[in-house]
DNA sequence: AACCCGCTTTTGATCGTTCAACACGTCAAG
DNA sequence: CTTGACGTGTTGAACGATCAAAAGCGGGTT
């Protein structure tokens, strides 16, 4: 009696509490349907024998795994950017509210490694699937619409029509913001760091600038090239060496943000005070002191949440959010030395 | 006919083959049982309607849900150190191999959380549990031992008996490695910052500093403070502007050396060629360039592929490894700008 | 008295799989 | 000729929950 050992049923509960197994299903599931007093002796005895619905027995008869899936990918080498760590705690925090699950699952890339989504939807191992890391022409989307398969993406489809439900960060809105602070500081000649062309993203983080730039009437001047740290050092340098040399520098991604601050180094320039140079994603490394950049913060939490929120939605398990299919969140700004005149030091805001 | 719509049973499938259920259970299960020919007719019927067990049903009958609990932490703020992302990669990956998948779930840190774990075993939602993230004290190896719970922590219980079976990083012999490079590089003078006595972690790498230091013949000196950068930056400025300032700089993660690099960078001194500094944790921010950090890189995935390696093992899935029931892996030294004269740059490792 | 109604609870069937036991033919040992 | 073992395949009974439908039961209507 005293070690319950993990082995209560609903026959047992329902045996304890004097009555039937549907009953004691019902005070779990439908609780208005039980009279009040013989619901307040089921959960007694449920409490008692610390009873907890087996999943398997449950998904089995329901046809409902409670799991949602999400693929991680191989963590690039030089990733910065620790996304996976917030988004998915975000989502498995959120999902957890209504009774889910996380389930992890490996894929190949590409159209290659929809047969593990397939698998396990012909498993019935989940409900429905989270989607991050989307990529241009990524292959997912359509083919989950395709299956009727319940689906979210982190990122929107950047090519073809766009199949499914996604949340996103606006990154065009970003730039703009970028754009606008470095023009409040006066900044006249911001330059922009990017990827080439087609990378979907990218793209969309250029457009940003453009706006803000034709807005504020100013010329946009945009190099690109393909990499990370490394290449924003070198398109950096080669805007800093030419003629008329921006005062500021709007990049693409941190990485690129961290090669532009190396090239400024490598030539004596003090960031913030002779070049303002912003960054996006916010990854950790932007706030250690020394770094102290700028960068536009993506609310991945939020994101979390909206995605298991319309996941569930379309799973039927809470109500779907009337809004539309697609919801953009804005980043903010982290403004920090790199885009301020050193000053007097605000607080230290470097380090908790 | 074209579209098996993810509705194939056993029942489907053997009548398809016409033999009974549990030849196609057997062809999958224990494929010896069954004659040659027949197998074929089965795995010809299993092919065309697109056969997979359903999975909630198998774990009801077997007892096994196939699938392996990782409870995700919330990410620290300022943490540079994208682990989960590698870890819980090469987790999946491992356990895919098997059959086996991950359910993420949260939980609050300490005793506090033990509920949800309690929950997950309640409703056979686990087979076992993967841990992360242990801390001194932590209070999970012990209650799932008591339990009688499979589970394998990655990190090892630092504070009473060891409990239960752990894979972790040998961080004192990292350490030592660390000492042993600057001494070969004719440092003499080689310090220490670490983190306050008790953090289990932080102990063991300055135990293999000390240790080395003795074998040597070299003056151990070591200064700890809480925190992260900021205290790395302070301390790393106390010991160089102290009498007898150190030419070299062990630091207990790369987040103390990322500071250490700023208090160097304050005074004008060039990391590797006036003071070599070294970091722990390999974090990607290391090879950024003209950050080139010498750090020691933990074997994330062969520790997730051998805390997986034992844990189905503990569950009888494949053979347990004969070996100790702790398996301590050696850090590689990545030795980089920071702790090497400059010279003539030997084929810019920096970035791929 | 017969009927119906709404509320509560119970009963049988079922989800798809594996376990345990057994049936059947064959073949070697006693 | 019996016996037991083996190789192959079948059948009934679980696993633990939910669904669908029916049953018990006071009370009001006709």
């Amino acid at each position: 009696m005293a070690t319950p050992e993990s082995g209560a049923t609903l026959e047992s509960v329902a045996s304890a509490a004097g009555v039937s197994r549907q009953t004691v299903s019902n005070v779990l599931n439908a609780p208005e349907r039980v009279a009040p007093e013989t619901r307040e002796r089921v959960e007694q005895a449920i409490r008692a024998l610390r009873y907890r619905p087996n999943r398997s027995a449950r998904s089995l008869r329901t046809r409902m795994s409670n799991l949602l899936g999400y693929c991680v990918q191989p963590a690039a080498a030089g990733n910065l950017n620790p996304v996976l760590d917030r988004f998915v705690h975000a989502v498995t925090e959120s999902a957890a509210e209504h009774g889910f699950h996380v389930l992890l699952f490996t894929a190949p890339a590409g159209s290659a490694g929809l047969d593990r989504y397939a698998e396990l939807l012909a498993q019935r191992a989940v409900d429905g699937f989270v989607l991050a890391d989307t990529v241009v022409a990524d292959p997912r989307p359509g083919w989950l619409t395709e299956q009727g398969v319940p689906f979210v993406a982190f990122g929107r489809s950047w090519s073809g029509p766009d199949r499914g439900r996604w949340v996103d960060v606006d990154g065009a809105a970003g730039m703009t913001e970028a754009v606008e602070h470095l023009h409040a500081l006066g900044h006249r000649r911001i330059a922009f760091i990017g990827w080439p062309e087609g990378s979907g993203v990218g793209d969309d983080r250029v457009a940003g600038y453009t706006a803000a730039c034709l807005r504020l009437g100013l010329d946009p001047r945009i190099v690109r090239a393909e990499g990370g740290a490394g290449t924003g050092r070198a398109l950096a340098g080669t805007l800093l060496d030419g003629p008329e040399p921006p005062t500021a520098l709007v990049c693409v991604s941190d990485e690129s943000a961290y090669g532009a601050l190396r090239a400024l180094a490598d030539r004596g320039l003090r960031p913030g005070e002779d070049v303002a140079v912003v960054g996006f994603d916010d990854t950790p490394a932007a706030r250690l002191p020394g770094v102290d950049l700028t960068s536009l913060s993506q609310p991945i939490e939020q994101i979390g949440r909206e995605v298991v929120q319309m996941l569930l939605g379309l799973l039927g398990v809470v109500e779907l959010p009337p809004g539309p299919e697609h919801r953009l969140l804005r980043p903010t700004l982290a403004v920090r030395a790199s885009s301020r005149p050193a000053g007097p030091a605000p607080a230290a805001p470097t380090e908790a």
